[in-house]
DNA sequence: GGCGTTATATTGGCACTGTCAACTTAACAC
DNA sequence: GTGTTAAGTTGACAGTGCCAATATAACGCC
């Protein structure tokens, strides 16, 4: 742990950032203001990222941590059920980005992935806890057969959409009014789908 | 058509700047180089527009226009069935995202809703013709009853977010391999959804 | 037609941004 | 203890959004 000028620059940048990131949003997130809240100068930051996408890669890849965390924690402790769990889990993802909107919009910029491989394997970790779900679903046979992984991806398309629309008209425009996010969650949009995912159904075909 | 300096300066600017935003992207996007490609000094936008948000927001409402005629055509031309038609819906809607992934970016902007009313608007005309769609489907009895608007918003928040995670990915990452995007759309995503809203089921529950 | 008013556009400037190049400083290897 | 190298600084540049002051063209009105 030795110090050089600074100690380890690096993760104190990436956490200022993500700090300003959530007080003043996206457009206002710049190199140097984070440099400059973190005490050096205002090119310090190219000793550690090669430019400033490099940064919100950084912190889009933080996020999918982060976002992988509380959903495992939601499903953790959920009911043990596969439904109350995908419930759990979609609600975990929604609160995440209605908590941290300007960070869900990092964590989903156009990247050029080839550059990013750390942030691509961190987003398809945070998938992978619905994978298991979703598994496990189909193992107790609770969810249909199928593509386990296109299941997956399924809910995932739907929960975030759900997020990402109502992040964009900053309401839950998706819902009727004195419906908390959980009940919506749990009640329509999900639910609807994971209707088409059960089992139990007579005649699937429309 | 008088013309004072310019002409309509307004549509040009707007005309210019989406032209900019499909060549180089949002980030790139600047006033001052769409002033200069309209051939005019790099303050005359703001005689038309408050900031770049304005112009933004601008093309955001066209573009919610172009969805709609899209969505429409699509539509018009699908089979005479509410399933082939919401496929054909969700299929221009994914179709359009991947040509304009820029646009859609634009979009999709955490707008101050109240500063911009017409892109509010625009924003729902797209969405009413899914809405019609699910509104026929009930009442032909393909789709089950319930509230209209939740279920259009279901599939809206669906295809979107597929469309979303396709652009981030810059990949159909979504689909397995050599499946194109309508194929997968009809038979993955939607499909799953549309089964949860569909009649002819004999235990919803799960 | 001449004139004032007003919308339209220009010039110049400011603070701020990302990034590059050149320089300085501190840590470590030997 | 000295040289090498990583870490950080200073200074600069072009580009950005936006503001203020100025110019110019169109229009209504007499």
């Amino acid at each position: 742990m030795a110090k050089y000028h600074h100690g380890n620059l690096r993760n104190t940048l990436i956490q200022v950032a993500t700090e300003l990131l959530a007080e003043e949003g996206t457009h206002a997130l710049s190199l140097r203001k984070m440099a400059q809240r973190a005490g050096v100068s205002h090119n310090a930051p190219y000793m550690h990222f090669a430019d400033k996408e490099a940064v919100l890669a950084e912190i889009a890849e933080e996020g999918f941590r982060l976002l992988a965390i509380e959903i495992e924690s939601a499903i953790a402790t959920a009911e043990n059920s596969t439904y109350e769990r995908l419930i759990a889990a979609s609600n975990a993802y929604i609160r995440f980005a209605l908590d941290r909107p300007n960070h869900l919009q990092v964590m989903f910029r156009p990247y050029e992935v080839e550059k990013y491989p750390n942030l691509l394997l961190a987003s398809q970790a945070a998938l992978n806890c619905l994978f298991e779900l979703v598994k496990s679903g189909q193992e107790n046979n609770t969810l249909i057969a199928g593509n386990t992984h296109q299941m997956t991806k399924s809910i995932w398309a739907m929960v975030h959409g759900v997020a990402v629309i109502s992040i964009a008209y900053q309401t839950n425009m998706l819902l009727p009014e004195n419906t908390s996010i959980e009940d919506g969650v749990a009640s329509v949009f999900v639910g609807f789908l994971l209707d088409g995912l059960a089992t139990k159904k007579s005649v699937p075909e429309i």
